[in-house]
Formats: structure tokens, sequence, C-alpha cells
DNA sequence: CGGCGAGTTGAAGAGCTTCAAGCCTGGTGG
DNA sequence: CCACCAGGCTTGAAGCTCTTCAACTCGCCG
């Protein structure tokens, strides 16, 4: 059920009442399955529906004509896209899996309907629009300002706290089915590198990498040295259900 | 009246019949005027109205604890700020004026009456929306794949566009109250080199500087060099009333 | 077994930064 | 009315971060 993943997803937004969560429960959807590395929607295609991620990973990009490749964001279960699909725009972006990947495609008429079922539910959507939105400002800002260690620092630690919301990760780590490519065009470097860094950051004792796995070995000096602040994340208003500070 | 800078932005949205428009010239809220370098929202703050830009510029910034500084986005007469307001979340970020400015503070309360007032501007606001965070991820793809010159190139030709959008701007060029420093911080590189290859671009004859404005000699081999396509401002969907291309 | 994608490492070089200093303009006060 | 100051702009020189090019390894799948 793509839609218990999105529920959990939602219950960060707000207090759901047995109403609502029945509501999300039968959203009317088809399931659909996908393979590693399809191209789920190109840019400048019409789009004619809404997907939310049950499980798998995918990630929004954009290339330009002479091959370069931006990575603009990352797609876990429970996230949605392109709701801009609501107002018949044409995607600027393109959006791929990384993993095999299932969701549930949900018509905008079917949508539409949603939000005006309950006023909760408009309200936590556009939390997540908001959430959403706070993501890609702080890429901007990352990309912007830090340096290559600090950039994957950083987009560890938030891939890391997006994880856990889904339900994954363990303790101390994740799994992350992302290439060093992925995530060098992701931060705006080379692979080669990404590697050299990644590498570095295993030789000073911040993490440890084991089979697609990263694991934090000291994540308080990783998020100083990154200087990542996750008030962006804008759970506080929620009172932090993550349990973290 | 900031409601016409309002009006002139939406309908590049949206087809407002009379009744529409006769609803945003009564939007009802506080005329506000503001100074050169006025700090409209400090990040962390609570908010607690929208501002609709009437006239002057501004900016959105966010600032590492060590000092550095990334421009986030540049604001324009017609622009909004924050919707964020309307699910109460503090400001992840700070906003600030560049020029003097006068604004419609506008009232959570007052605003949603609006968007239920009308499904037409409903669905204009999701425009503005999806507009406005297409220019987030246009700046993450500039910032995280191109060179300086074509960074500048690029920043430079998206900013003419929403000028004229606006009104303002000339068949070749448009006002840029911007200091060199504050186009740095929005490309990430520092004032110094943002100052060579501006001056590297007058000397290639692709445009002149003249007491702030900013003249585009040969705008087609900018654009080309810059790799900019405005596909991105969706205004296709709209017949494209700029009335280039 | 062969090939392909992903990761790893070295060496050379480019692009951008850093540090430093000078210029120009507009605003302020003596 | 002119002197001075501050902020923005400009230029040079040195150096560092990251890229580019190249080559080799490893694991996996056909």
């Amino acid at each position: 059920m793509a839609q218990k993943a999105l529920l959990r997803r939602i219950s960060f937004y707000a207090d759901l009442d047995d109403v609502d969560q029945q509501v999300i429960m039968q959203i009317d959807g088809r399931e659909q399955h996908y393979e590693k590395n399809t191209e789920l929607v190109d840019a400048g295609q019409e789009m004619d529906s809404v997907l939310i991620v049950k499980q798998g990973w995918a990630i929004r990009y954009k290339t330009l004509e002479d091959g370069r490749r931006q990575v603009l964001n990352v797609l876990l279960p429970g996230d949605m896209f392109d709701l801009q699909v609501l107002v018949a725009a044409e995607a600027d972006h393109s959006v791929k899996t990384v993993t095999s990947l299932t969701g549930l495609s949900v018509r905008p008429s079917e949508f539409r309907r949603l939000l005006t079922e309950s006023g909760k539910l408009t309200l936590a959507f556009w939390w997540m629009q908001v959430q959403e939105e706070a993501f890609l400002r702080e890429q901007i800002v990352r990309n912007g300002t830090q340096s290559a260690r600090e950039r994957i620092g950083h987009f560890l630690l938030e891939l890391y706290r997006r994880v856990l919301i889904t339900g994954a990760g363990t303790d101390d780590g994740f799994r992350v089915p992302l290439t060093q490519t992925v995530i060098a065009d992701a931060l705006g470097l080379t692979p080669i590198h990404t590697n050299r860094v990644l590498r570095q950051l295993e030789r000073d004792g911040l993490l440890e990498r084991d089979n697609g796995w990263i694991l934090f070995k000291d994540e308080t000096r990783l998020a100083e040295m990154s200087q990542f602040d996750p008030s962006y994340f804008h759970l506080d208003a929620f009172r932090m259900r993550l349990g973290r500070e």
C-alpha cells in the first residue's frame, strides 16, 4: 500500500483523526512498478497524474544540452510528484528511478477531491510543499557556499534524517542506493573528487562505508564540520516526533 | 496600489474576468514603506502576514554561522512572500530590501478569504508558486553545472525576463539595482571574480553596463553561451504574452 | 570468460579564491 | 565649499580546490 507510506509521512505534518486516515488509505489510484533506472518523467512532457512513492528511490534532475546533469532532489517513500499537474504545467525537469520502485499513480481529479475532502489534509499537503521547497533552498545554500567536504557531509546528514522519517535506517547509519556519480551530480562535483572526499571522511574517522551503507562514526563532529542545522526541516512545529534534538 | 502590481503579474497566469480583478484590487492590507537594506524577515522568526511587493527589489537569503551568505532569489514588484505563513511555519531564511520598497501587508485570514473567493485566483496563486519553485530549481542547475561566465549570463537573462513581466526595462536592457556582491552571493562566486567576468563580457561585446543599467549588445549570443532556455518560466502555457519567441 | 558499470588512484592544469592595494562617487561635517 | 570617509568597483599576483585525463581494480551478469 503506497497509501501507508504517504500516511506515515503526512503524520509528521498533521494530527490526523480516524476519518482523515481513512480518506488517505482509500485514495484511488493505480499501483505501478518500475525497474531501476527508469525514466518516469521527461522534461517537456505533459504530465497526467501525481505519483506517490511507496518503495524505492528516485531522483529529480535536469540535463543541459551538452550533457551536464544536475540532480535537484532525491525522492523517498512517501514523497509525491508532481503536484504541478494540478495546474497542468509541463515538466521542466526529469524524474528517474535509481532503484526499483513501486508507487501509486493518482489522477488529478482524484487528488483534487482529496483536497476538498478535508481541511486538515489540505494543510498537510501544504506542509509537504513547504518542506520540499525548503529542501531546494538548502540545496542552493549548500552548493553555493560550501566546500566539497562540507557539501558531502551535509547532504548525507539530510538524507539520513529523511530516511529515518520514512522508517528505514538504523541508529547510526542507513542504506544509500546512490552511485557516487549521482551524489556528485547532486552536489555539483565530479565523481572523482566526490570519491576522494568520501575516502578522506573515512580516513578522518567521520564515517564508514560498507556495501552501500553509510555508517556515521561521529555524527556530531560531521554535523559541526558541515554546519548542518536541520531547522529547515520544520519539524519543530510538530514537537520533533523524530525524537532527535 | 500594490494590488495593481499583483494584478499585472497574475494576469500572466490566468484570464481574469472583471469580478476577479475587482477581488484583487480590493485586497485589504496595510501599505508599508521600507528603506534600502531593511531586514523584512529574519530567519527563525514567526511571520504574521503575507507581503505583496508593489515597488522596489528585495532578496531572500540565508547566512551560515561563519558569515558566508547565499542569495536564494530576487523579489520583484508583483512577487509575494511568504505564503508559508498560511501554515504557520517559521522563516527558514531572511528577506531584505536592496532598494527602497513599498508593499502591501496582508493578514493570513484575508489571504485565505481570497483563495476561497475565486477558483481562478486559487489556480493563479498555484501557478505563481509553481513558477517560484521552478526559479529555485533553475538556480540549483545554474550554480551546480555552469561556469562563472555562464552563470552570470544566465542570471542576467532570467532577471531581465522577469523585469519585463513587471513592465519595467526596455528593448535591450534593464536597471539592475544589485551590487556585484549581491550577484556574487547569488551565484556562489566572489565579488572579485564576478567583477572580472562582467568586464570580460563587456570586452567580448556581449553587454554594456551604464550607471546601474545592463544593456545587452548581443542577447542571442549571450543566451547561447549561457544555455539560457526560458521554458522553466512556463509562459508558453499562456501563449507567451511576453511577445518573445 | 569477457565486458561493463562503479569505484579508486595519480599527475597535471584550469578556474576561482585570497590577499592586497588603488580608484571613483556620493554623502557628511567642519 | 571643500575635505574626508565609506561603500562599491577594479586590478594584480599567488595559491588552493577541484577538474581533467588516464589507467587500473573489483564485482557482477550474460
